[in-house]
DNA sequence: TTTAAAATATAGCAATGGCTATATTATTTA
DNA sequence: TAAATAATATAGCCATTGCTATATTTTAAA
């Protein structure tokens, strides 16, 4: 019946879905991504507004319990993207620093994006928060571009 | 040390961030509802493209196991978003089938909307694969008023 | 009508990301 | 310095989403 059936368990189908299996890996890979990146770029905005993160302004921030920011502080540090100094909060390594800094300024493109297109700023920053983790550098460069040439088109 | 300390218990705090709060658990929720959606879309895509959609298609398609389907059809099902009939594979019901709809409309309006910013199609596929989930109503309707504007100044 | 194959289901494991309740450890302050 | 408070950590629970290995059920074929 199906024109899948009969070659559904060879590998010829293999190549032919090979694409649109890549993209949901991608998809996948990017969600797993999110919250690290949300927890480092929230660590930033923290230090940079109040000159320390600690965690209960993380979870209050995030909206979480405390012992959820602090099992989740531990995988940052596992992973050398934060050190966490007792009672004093976590701050960013280097490499915590640069992913920050990357996360930071493609939020704030996504969003200014969004408010040049029209979009309410309320509703700008919630939907940026989830877009922002998908957008790959193709497109923050099309969207630069973009806002360049608005922008110029409006002076 | 911190300006927030002194009030980190008090119910003051909870205004002044209470917006913030609100996008990180609208993300969240965003986030849950993400999966529900592939499958959906991807079951309607199945169904008009080969007339129905089996475990295997899907788990071929998302890359993912069978089993990993199998239980996630479940959930669909007591979700009332689709109905399983034995080595026929999955429908969906009139509530899936909107849902799917709705999916299908938006991520060809943001597939359609990053291809009109320039990026490469392939590109454009895996983003907007990650992105369709996180776009509002209001960001949907400014992208359609965009590319209706564009549209004409290219005609 | 058995048998073979295909499709689906189940069992059982692991990692992730939540939670509450309860330590423990630092820092202040009396 | 001892007690109170603040900050962090741990224990132990749950749900979700993945996996492999192994049934079980349906369909098709001999």
């Amino acid at each position: 019946m199906s024109t899948l059936k009969k070659t559904a368990t060879t590998a010829e189908k293999v190549n032919e879905t090979d694409l649109q299996i890549h993209g949901f890996r991608q998809t996948r890979h990017n969600r797993r991504l999110e919250l690290v990146e949300d927890y480092v770029e929230l660590i930033a905005d923290l230090i940079s507004k109040h000159g320390e993160a600690r965690q209960v302004d993380i979870a209050r921030e995030l909206g979480v319990a405390q012992p959820t920011v602090s099992k989740m502080l531990k995988r940052l540090a596992a992973d050398e993207m934060i050190v966490q100094r007792p009672c004093r909060g976590v701050f960013l390594t280097d490499k915590g620093t640069k992913l920050a800094k990357h996360c930071r300024e493609r939020h704030s493109l996504v969003e200014t994006f969004l408010v040049a297109l029209g979009v309410p700023a309320e509703v700008a920053s919630i939907d940026a928060e989830g877009i922002e983790h998908h957008v790959s550098e193709q497109t923050i460069s099309a969207i630069k571009k973009f806002l360049n040439s608005d922008g110029a088109s409006k002076n």
